[in-house]
RNA sequence: GCGGGGAUCGCCUAGCCUGGUAGGGCGUAGGAUUGCUAAUCCUAUGUCCGCAAGGACACGGGGGUUCAAAUCCCCCUCCCCGCGCCA
């Protein structure tokens, strides 16, 4: 959500942001809305205090034992009056917010424009990209050939994009689960790990509306949905709360299943389990004070960086431009890790702030001292690991030439110090 | 799942029976007083509209009764105690 004073005072910048995020929608709408609802709470609040002087008069007058029958005539014309103009005001009320609700964020200055992935800048890039001597596979012939993952299975029991993973693939799923913890937890990063499921209410303050349909599973007749990521549920986690401004930042490293409809991909990455309903993630999310977000955003994603750089995966950082970044996002950068099966770059993480955006859906502020006026907190979120992601890119990336799987020397340990799968 | 008790401003709490402007304490900020600090006293301290004056809203959420609801009635959520069931 936009603060609403921005309709008001500056649309032009709010046009720019439609327009630079080729997002279709009608702002002409949500302005007169808005306007209504300024002109309604005016009437209203007039009608009320008019109704709260009648209600104090007839207290008075029945306590000096006065005949109060007029003036009670009166005040039941004046409420029903009141409770036609509040009918009014609700069903604009409904407009209103329903837009107000799934206008996109705003966007942070140094965001390329461009309508899709072709504008997205290159920051920077780390890492040899591996070279063989022998030919490439991609994950799913080795994950297949040393009996690791099973789709054929999968399909039959749960549909497309699941996958059963077996044996040492377990274990090394586990184990980036257990070093990306390790690694955030020294990092000052609190886990914590959410409920997988939460309510509508506190979805709808992590996700845009219209996104429900193409992401997100419903629990059938409960007031349910599961989690897309634990940045939902963490976000919401401190919903219509005042934070104390001295205990900011909050830095959370969240680890749950992720569950995802992937609606909108058919034909992408069809096989394997690259693009998937269900994997597991670790993420960095932080409430951070409105003055630090932006530093907040460099240093989350030079930590993600340097967790791929432990990991010796080479990869590269992307600016994404204005009509790729998600609808929540003031500003997003992607770590794309090199996959060898694919001869290219593929996102593994995805680096955003969210400003306030996510922060006013909730009602999340902060201050520093009681008396002081309350702030909106910012929000950012990043990946750290999505296990399906990594676990195929080493798998690619990590392959020998006589089809098992090197394990990368920082997993290791984890591993019982075993060195290949 | 059953029975009982709860949810009020950042935190704690009064008011509910008997409907009529939501009061107090803590914390915090400013001021007064005071060698300094502490203590004491005064003022401010939820949200929204408004430049302001001012006003409205707010008692877990949603309905209802009423001229008028924190207060009465109904439904829902969550928390606590006891019982039941259970990985």
């Amino acid at each position: 959500m936009l603060d609403p004073k921005l309709f008001k005072t500056s649309p032009q910048i709010i046009r720019d942001m439609l327009r630079s995020r080729a997002v279709d929608f009608d702002l002409d709408a949500l302005i007169s809305s808005d306007q209504k609802r300024r002109e309604f709470i005016l009437k209203t609040e007039e009608m009320r205090k008019k109704r709260n002087q009648m209600a104090q008069e007839i207290s008075q007058k029945k306590k000096a034992g006065g005949d109060t029958s007029q003036i009670l005539a009166e005040m039941k014309s004046v409420s029903s009056d009141l409770a036609r103009l509040e009918a009014e005001q609700q069903d604009n009320e409904g407009i209103y917010s329903k837009l107000a609700l799934t206008i996109p964020n705003l966007i942070h200055d140094s965001v390329p424009i461009g309508t899709d992935e072709g504008a997205n800048q290159e920051t920077r890039r780390w890492g040899e990209i591996p070279s063989f001597d022998h030919a490439i596979k991609n994950h799913i012939d080795i994950s297949e050939s040393l009996g690791l993952i099973d789709l054929q299975r999968a399909a039959k029991v749960a549909g497309a994009r699941f996958y059963y993973l077996k044996d040492k693939l377990v274990m090394l799923n586990q184990s980036l689960i257990r070093y990306g913890l390790d690694f955030l937890s020294e990092k000052g990063y609190r886990p914590v790990q959410p409920p997988y499921m939460i309510n509508r209410e506190s979805m709808e303050g992590a996700v845009i509306a219209d996104d429900f349909e193409e992401v997100i599973y419903k629990v059938q007749d409960e007031d349910l949905y599961m989690i897309g990521t634990s940045e939902h549920a963490i976000a919401a986690m401190m919903s219509g709360e005042i934070l104390d401004g001295m205990d900011l930042p909050l830095r959370y490293a969240g680890i749950s299943p992720c569950f995802r409809k992937e609606a909108g991909a058919h034909g992408r990455d069809q096989k394997g389990i690259f693009r998937v309903h269900q994997f597991e993630k670790i993420e960095q999310f932080v409430f951070s004070s409105p003055d630090e977000s932006w530093k907040e955003h460099e240093r989350m994603l030079r930590v993600s960086e340097e967790f791929y750089q432990n990991l010796e995966i080479p990869h590269r950082v992307m600016l994404l431009s204005s009509g790729d970044m998600g609808k929540v996002s003031a500003k997003t950068y992607d770590i794309e890790a090199w996959m060898a099966g694919q001869n290219s770059y593929r996102e593994v993480v995805s680096c955003s702030n969210c400003l306030d955006y996510q922060s006013r859906r909730l009602k999340i502020r902060c201050r520093e001292k009681t008396n002081e006026e309350t702030r909106y907190v910012h929000t950012l979120n990043s990946t750290l690991i999505a296990t399906s992601r990594i676990l195929a890119s080493i798998m690619e990336n990590f392959q020998t030439k006589d089809g098992h799987i090197r394990i990368p020397g920082v997993l290791q340990s984890y591993m019982g110090d075993q060195k290949e799968i």
